[in-house]
DNA sequence: CCTGATCCATACGCCACCGTATGGTCATAC
DNA sequence: GTATGACCATACGGTGGCGTATGGATCAGG
């Protein structure tokens, strides 16, 4: 939680707090005065690095939109075959919640996706999301039609799982009932 | 938004106008002075019905349960046919959002969902759709492991598909295409 | 060492919301 | 008609977060 015995903060250091507390509160919870405490700092410090309340809550967005969408792809990507590029995504983002990588930002955001400054990186985050889906449906060889069906199916899964797996873990398929979960759900995705 | 020009408000009132102001703003926009104003009473009225915040939030939240899950099993269950419930639940739940049944709360809820008046109910609900959806799967003749399967998949699906309508709703299949697309999933989930 | 820049703490005013206290209004019973 | 109780407005103190101002600490270069 804290940054142990540092005595400098950088302008990082708060936008990897606000995306921490993002993630576990919400956006009300991007609140300086508390992340600051959270930090062992007070304003006065966050002042320095920020300007107000505002950037830091746009620095966290678009941090989490480079790291929880633009890295995974190209992580995802460096594989040649497509259909294992398929398997190895679903694979990463159905990961149950003991893993981390569920990504409960997107959820905590949903609460507040007209907020001006979210709206923007989330519909850019979404669309990115799908295309990528779209883009490995057609790359297995389904017309575009088929293609934009089964990436909403895929994408409209994920999300669902992981608000299921953030607020009923216990609901969720673990070990190797997850595998075969997946495993199912890859078929069913690739066959007709 | 308001109440025209009742001079006398009820508890339900308030409650209704807490459950839009969640399903719109969150569980932070659950204000008493804010919902005050926007029914054209002051806080004076509110602790006149309810003893703080919370009991109103607790009823808000009680309601929900009532309408968004109860009343909408006992009126699918009307129809005799386990293939045409689930043909009717999903067609249900995966209104276009321009149709009002998306639900909301349950999205803006998640943000929040370890609050300890939120934890319970989202528990609860969550716990009875899933367990309805496996009853119609086993209706249909699946075995226990398949229907527990397929229930966990058309509920995320359903979850996502309401995020996805809530925030980028020009994602989302509408019309004829919406028709397919539920078509194409039922047929997915009844067959193998 | 001294100085300037960087980084941070403290103190302050502001606003939004919670909850309380108190008194006012209005309908109905009698 | 007036008394009672249901219903509500106003005013108040308390709390927590935002943003500003100001000065203290710390470190590097000369």
């Amino acid at each position: 939680m804290d940054v142990a015995e540092r005595k400098r903060l950088t302008a990082r250091d708060w936008t990897v707090a606000a995306l921490n507390a993002l993630a576990e509160g919400g956006l009300a919870a991007v609140a300086v005065e508390p992340i600051a405490a959270c930090l062992g700092a007070t304003k006065g410090s966050f002042y320095w690095h920020f300007s107000n309340r505002n950037a830091l809550l746009e620095a966290a967005l678009l941090q989490w939109e480079q790291v929880n969408t633009e890295e995974i792809i190209t992580l995802i990507d460096a594989d040649p075959d497509p259909h294992s590029r398929l398997r190895n995504l679903l694979n990463l983002i159905l990961a149950h919640p003991a893993d981390p990588p569920v990504d409960r930002v997107m959820l905590t955001l949903q609460a507040d996706a007209s907020h001006p400054l979210v709206a923007p990186v989330f519909a850019r985050v979404t669309r990115r999301r799908l295309d990528y889906f779209t883009e490995l449906f057609t790359a297995c060889g389904f017309p575009p039609g088929a293609a934009h069906r089964r990436s909403l199916l895929a994408y409209t899964a994920f999300l669902g799982h992981a608000h299921l797996a953030s607020t009923s873990p216990e609901l969720v398929p673990a070990g190797a009932d997850r595998r075969d979960y997946v495993d199912s759900l890859v078929t069913t995705l690739v066959t007709p």
